[in-house]
RNA sequence: GGCCCGGUAGCUCAGAGGAUAGAGCAGCUGCCUUCUAAGCAGUUGGUCGUGGGUUCGAUUCCCGCCCGGGCUACCA
């Protein structure tokens, strides 16, 4: 059902009239700029329902549209159908009923569903960096998107605290740490664990030198095959193992340094704007999921292996193991096992995992195997798969160092945005020019983030990323703090334009039109990008509406109007593209500065 | 080798069976005594990787090839 009154009538009528038209089919476009009109139908799309030639089914179109009260010309051009609306029509239809246009957006109750989502899933290793941000980001803007059309969502993290890894840095610090703490320190601590661990990383590297200087024979054997060949490698095993047995020394280090990376995290997420619903715990999980292969492997879904093994056969998929040998589990039977804890806390109706395209794989594995474990919800699952960021220089590599560390990149933003404002705004209190830049650095980051397709690689160029001009999230707050700034003047000189006090049909310039237009457009764009499980479709959307409401703001005064009527009318229709561009940059998980 | 993703303007990226392929940045030209110039207007720049096919119509769909990335563990 079209926001218009003209295509809604349009559709019923040759719904009407052809037996087989489709309930929606009837989609107007934005006209192309250059071509008279306001919003084109495109009568290729189904001409063929009415067993019509295109040009025949145009004509057709054309002359229905011109009978209607709403239509001041419709003009066919091959099979497209661009109508021109009387201005009362198309802004009664759009602006002059915000919170219909607001809530346009929101699917109906009966589509509504329950959804679980997981995100950003660090290890406590080291502190997050540019790559956890997009995964960060992107998880909280889809959930935030999700709610936003009507879905009861809730948010969870699913921290790696376990494992080798974490015992790297345990064992670095253990060695070399003389007792240093985050408060003895002044470091942040998930820095000063990941400082250990960068330091295991180059101790191990000096000792894999030496292991090959004196076993040429193992010169073709990686790192990784050599790590137990290393006294720093070996110890660092022995140190799992003990966990594993709960040897108290080793688990109090591990309590105390994941303390510290939690404390760390936390205030990162704060600065981010995250919050979890509920955060798992790896080494409260990983031995999740070994009587759910017992049971699968009675029903015949796995089979036994020769050597102990136990497997699933996924076809074209290959054989994966899902229980080793020796009865331990993989990473994949603590996913299985994770998995079915989730759906037994929250009884989701759809799942998703935020989670690099590096894990394109097991995510197909995993839902197949849920389906072969006959779950009904395993058609639900949804694995929203990224790319990696690149930086000009290559690859970012946490053991290398080569990493944008996220709470640097927070800082900097931050402070090259409080420094912009200050410039614009010399009179300012440094308190609130902290504010500013907080909210307009994270929002360009963010923004950023969230501009790009979720699948693409993308690169990360530290001098072209930070800005604050053109295709940014700034540019999108600017436009509401000048509306913001014009709405504060109308208040002051107490101007009432509240909706019904206002005569829509002045505004007829094309700008006002086009204005009007693109607003009318936002609950399509939320449903479609709620949909596609993609928030970058919004985003453009949101530049659009930004830069449309820019080139009105230039040709159209608001507040100098000729008239008291159009400015209450320039006004109002200013105040709902603001109120649009405000929800849709929540919906991003960005705030808007009052002043900027 | 097999599977997946990508190759669109100098750069970063949109688009998608339909009307002349878009945006931002960079380059060049204009516009602040006019509601905030983080802005607006104009302009330069493209055989949409390549060769076939389907179609009234392909950059978009199908097949082959080339280039880049990922995955292809009893790692997570």
């Amino acid at each position: 059902m079209s926001l218009f009154e003209v295509f809604s009538a349009l559709q019923q009528q040759l719904a009407g009239r052809y037996p087989d038209f489709p309930a929606d089919a009837v989609q107007p476009e934005r006209c192309p700029a250059g071509m008279t009109g306001d919003l084109t139908v495109n009568c290729f799309r189904f001409a063929r329902f009415a067993k019509l030639a295109p040009d025949r089914m145009a004509a057709e179109t054309a002359e229905m549209l011109r009978a209607h009260p709403d239509v001041e010309d419709a003009q066919v051009i091959k099979a497209f159908v661009n109508v021109t609306l009387r201005p009362a029509a198309l802004l009664r239809d759009t602006a002059a009923q915000l919170e219909r246009l607001l809530n346009a957006g929101l699917l109906p109750v009966a589509s509504r569903r329950k959804v679980l989502i997981e995100y950003s899933a660090p290890n406590t290793n080291k502190p997050q960096h540019l790559g956890h941000v997009r995964n960060n980001v992107l998880g909280m803007s889809l959930a935030a998107l999700l709610k936003r059309v009507g879905h009861d969502v809730s948010e969870i993290n699913l921290v790696n605290d376990r494992g080798i890894h974490i015992c790297k840095s345990m064992l670095a610090y253990a060695r070399y740490g003389k007792g240093e703490t985050p408060a003895s320190t002044g470091i942040k601590g998930d820095h000063l664990v990941g400082n250990y661990y960068v330091l295991f990383n180059k101790v191990l590297g000096e000792e894999l030198s030496a292991v090959r200087g004196t076993h040429p024979e193992w010169a073709d054997r990686d790192d990784e095959a050599l790590f137990e060949e290393t006294e720093l490698g070996r110890a660092a095993r022995q140190m799992l193992r003990d966990w594993e047995a709960g040897v108290p020394e080793v688990c109090a280090l591990w309590r105390k340094m994941n303390d510290w990376v939690f404390e760390g995290f936390d205030q990162t997420y704060r600065r981010i704007g995250i919050h979890f619903d509920h955060t798992y715990l790896e080494s409260e999980t990983y031995l999740l999921g070994k009587d759910v292969i017992a049971a699968g492997l009675s029903a015949g879904v796995f089979q036994k292996r020769d050597d102990g093994a136990v497997t699933v056969d996924l076809g074209k998929m290959g054989i994966k193991v899902v229980l080793r040998s020796d009865g331990t589990s993989v990473y994949m039977t603590q996913d299985i096992g994770t998995t079915l804890r989730k759906v037994e806390d929250y009884t989701p109706e759809e799942l998703i995992w935020v989670v690099g395209d590096e894990q394109n794989l097991h995510f197909q594995m995993l839902f197949a195997i849920m389906k072969k474990l006959g779950y009904a919800w395993a058609d639900c699952c949804f694995h929203l798969s990224y790319g990696m960021v690149n930086l000009p220089t290559g690859k970012m590599k946490s053991r290398e160092g080569t990493v944008v560390d996220a709470d640097d990149l927070f800082d900097r933003m931050a402070e090259l945005a409080s420094a912009a404002c200050a410039e614009r705004a010399p009179e300012t209190p440094a308190a609130e020019l902290a504010a500013r830049g907080e909210i307009i650095g994270l929002g360009a980051l963010k923004f950023m983030l969230l501009k790009f397709n979720p699948r693409t690689t993308m690169l990360f160029d530290p001098e072209a990323s930070i800005r604050f001009e053109g295709d940014t999230g700034p540019y999108v707050q600017y436009a509401c703090a000048r509306i913001a700034s014009i709405e504060r003047k109308a208040a002051e000189q107490k101007i009432d334009y509240a909706p019904d006090k206002v005569d829509w049909s002045l505004l007829g310039e094309a700008t006002e039109k086009k204005l009007a237009i693109e607003a009318g457009f936002y609950g399509a764009v939320l449903q479609l990008a709620a949909e596609r499980r993609d928030v970058s479709g919004l985003v453009e959307y949101l530049l659009n509406l930004a830069k449309a409401f820019n080139q009105f703001y230039r040709e159209c005064p608001v507040l100098v109007a000729p008239s008291p009527e159009l400015v209450r009318a320039r006004l109002a229709l200013a105040a709902a593209v603001r109120r649009i561009l405000a929800d849709g940059l929540a919906t991003l998980t960005i705030s808007v500065p009052e002043v900027m």
